[in-house]
DNA sequence: CTTTAATTTTATCCTTTGGTAAAATATATC
DNA sequence: GATATATTTTACCAAAGGATAAAATTAAAG
């Protein structure tokens, strides 16, 4: 749950109690988790602003007062949850190692994003919202420790593509590309719902969604 | 500025003048669109709930009232925004021509949907925002107008699988691929814009993503 | 140029919302 | 089990936000 390693979003996500107090008791590890997993659902559902207190301290069973002991505004709050989702976010992508093959490689982590989509659909709609709404909060993160990683993991394709191992793709448009279709699922979920009645909870779905992308962008992308 | 052909958005999106008067007097079409600009913006950044008459007003340059002599409701302003941004984000889906090729359909498909990205960027966002958040204003309409169309046109490109004009692709499955790659382009134009520093207003920047998307979709599901 | 209708402004209302204060209760420590 | 500390509740507050009323102004029609 704290995840928080090394990039600058304006730090500790819940510093009021600086450094001082033997932290964490369990019913404050309890509460703390409990308040993040509903504040999750609400920002999802309206947005960083349009989010309010009472609806998350209703989903969180508790009184709002109650929820500001932990989180002492709901800037903080949101911050919180924004940190916890950016890090498994980008995790994946961390992982591309240029000594693999692409094939395996960039197959692997299509898996993983759409894993993440599977798993965690609220916290990606949370991101998503984020972003669309022109990351007001992210703008700082995005300029920095995201470009460079993503700089870094342009690099590792590039190489691929002189290797001649893979076709000759922009990596950044690639890298793209995948995040496009793999949070689609859990973005626009809803979409997906109407049109056919399925989400990624339907192992078959799920697996037959993870099959076609793979089989299109892989067929697009491999020499 | 209509573009309201038959989808049961909750009719007449402005409906307080119900049928009489002579409508549209110049002052009004201007300050209409000037205002539902204003709200597409606002809207975009703030959501549904988040985005607040003050700003939209401030935006549109006139009062608050002075708004609210036009839409009698923030809930109906919405409305009339998200109206017209389905018309047009729908259309070119409808032009989908089983007796034309593939190859031409779905590479002019794409070409008419990266568009929309570059020209209604905005809109694009609003329309994001409304399905990551759960579809509360649209869902009945994707239920129904959008599912029938989108039905359609999954037997279109069905029909060019069986005669064998292009690979075995699950047609829902593309078509969401299609959405989400074009309009990932809109939707986190920030984004992009922290990695790359570039927006499809870049001509350059445009024809390479477009040719880009082209190339490895067009790969993957041509035979 | 009136007279009528459309538009804009000013003042105001009520509700929601983020946040605080302080009292009350529960938990842990000695 | 008394004392200190952590947690929760109750009672509020000020600002923001959606909306209305009615007066004032502007534009249109005859």
């Amino acid at each position: 749950m704290t995840l928080n390693q090394g990039f600058p979003l304006p730090a500790e996500p819940d510093a009021d109690r600086a450094g001082e107090k033997r932290r964490d008791s369990r019913i404050q590890v309890r509460n703390r988790e409990k308040i993040l997993d509903a504040a999750t659902e609400v920002f999802s559902m309206y947005g960083r602003r349009g989010a309010t207190l009472d609806q998350i301290a209703e989903r969180a069973a508790m009184s709002k007062p109650n929820l500001l002991y932990y989180f002492s505004s709901k800037e903080k709050l949101y911050l919180a949850v924004l940190r916890d989702i950016l890090e498994i976010w980008l995790q994946p992508l961390k992982e591309l190692d240029e000594r693999e093959s692409p094939e395996r490689e960039i197959s692997a982590y299509i898996d993983q994003k759409i894993r993440f989509s599977q798993l965690y659909p609220t916290a990606s709609r949370v991101f998503a919202n984020e972003i669309v709404a022109g990351a007001p909060v992210l703008k700082p993160v995005l300029d920095s420790y995201l470009r460079d990683i993503v700089k870094k993991k342009a690099r590792v394709i590039r190489k691929w593509v002189k290797r001649g191992e893979l076709a000759d793709v922009d990596p950044y448009h690639l890298i793209m590309m995948i995040w496009a279709v793999t949070q689609h699922y859990a973005d626009f979920a809803v979409q997906i719902d109407s049109l056919l009645g399925k989400s990624l909870d339907d192992g078959r779905f799920y697996n037959q969604t993870r099959k076609h992308i793979k089989r299109i962008l892989m067929r697009g992308i491999l020499k």
